[in-house]
DNA sequence: ATGTTGGTTTAATATAAATTAAACTAAACT
DNA sequence: AGTTTAGTTTAATTTATATTAAACCAACAT
């Protein structure tokens, strides 16, 4: 998919969008980001990665606008010029970890909803579930005030 | 898929399952978990799944053991009979997050070699793999620290 | 106003994942 | 041994998701 890749490196393209896959990327995605680690450039044009990567424009368009949803890539223009140019963003860890919490948050609503909608008698299955929201109420209170504790590196 | 589940009930199976896929797992394992919720009952058969929920053998079992793999259900069996019971399991969250935590090592160790295979000279790239691998490195020595805390409910 | 650049949108196609039907197996029952 | 029960496995089909090709659009250039 990129062109010059060693074996090395090739694994590493795989595995990166394997994990990445796990967060809901799809692979072009995953070989978008690992073209920036192997380009030895930090700043991209959209028609080089639809030739280098041997994609379609709609899907680099569309690839590269998940990417921007998430924080992964910053898309910005130079004064004057309409073409825009993409880097890596800078990721706020602590934001992003925030908006998974709120994922977390409604799981954990569905959850109760579900202990709600149950019978009380059925003890084990309202075991099973208020083991899990316990968790995540306990989860959602500690992680957040833990999380400011975190210092980003300098840099 | 469920019978006779009103309106409310039918939302929370799409939500429930719709979640629960954001964990991996399809359709029809949330469809399960649902049954056990809407049954009244706490133990289930596998003929009954298979008939309830108008789905084929195979998908139920298929479903049964993954759902079996990640601790979100319990098979046993009553002494001397074949047949296995299922049952919703008691979910050791304590367990299941550090599972977690070996795949986010693994997603750092990916960035990390991210950083490895990189050049120097690509700042901005190497900016945002050392911002997530800076991350995960405080996370996965601070949160299984935090985890100890936990409290699972008595019952 | 016409053409070109830098994409985006839409409809069709390809690829991957979930489900099914049907054949199969292992354990218990007759 | 032959039959039934409780699933499992395999190959085919369906469904969902990603990608493509092609038409389109807005902004600037000529």
């Amino acid at each position: 998919m990129i062109k010059n890749l060693n074996k090395e490196q090739l694994r590493f393209v795989e595995k990166l969008a394997r994990n990445l896959d796990s967060l809901g990327l799809s692979k072009i995605s995953g070989v978008i980001i690992a073209y920036f680690i192997f380009s030895n450039r930090d700043e991209l044009e959209f028609d080089e990665l639809v030739e280098q990567l041997n994609v379609s424009k709609a899907s680099i368009s569309n690839n590269l606008r998940t990417l921007e949803k998430i924080g992964f890539i910053y898309r910005y223009r130079k004064s004057g010029q309409r073409k825009s140019y993409y880097q890596l963003g800078a990721l706020d860890m602590k934001t992003m970890m925030m908006e998974r919490m709120k994922s977390i948050e409604a799981f954990r609503d569905i959850m109760k909803k579900g202990v709600e909608l149950s019978s009380d008698e059925n003890e084990n299955t309202q075991r099973f579930l208020r083991g899990i929201t316990h968790f995540y109420d306990w989860l959602l209170q500690e992680f957040p005030a833990m999380l400011e504790y975190y210092e980003k590196p300098e840099s």
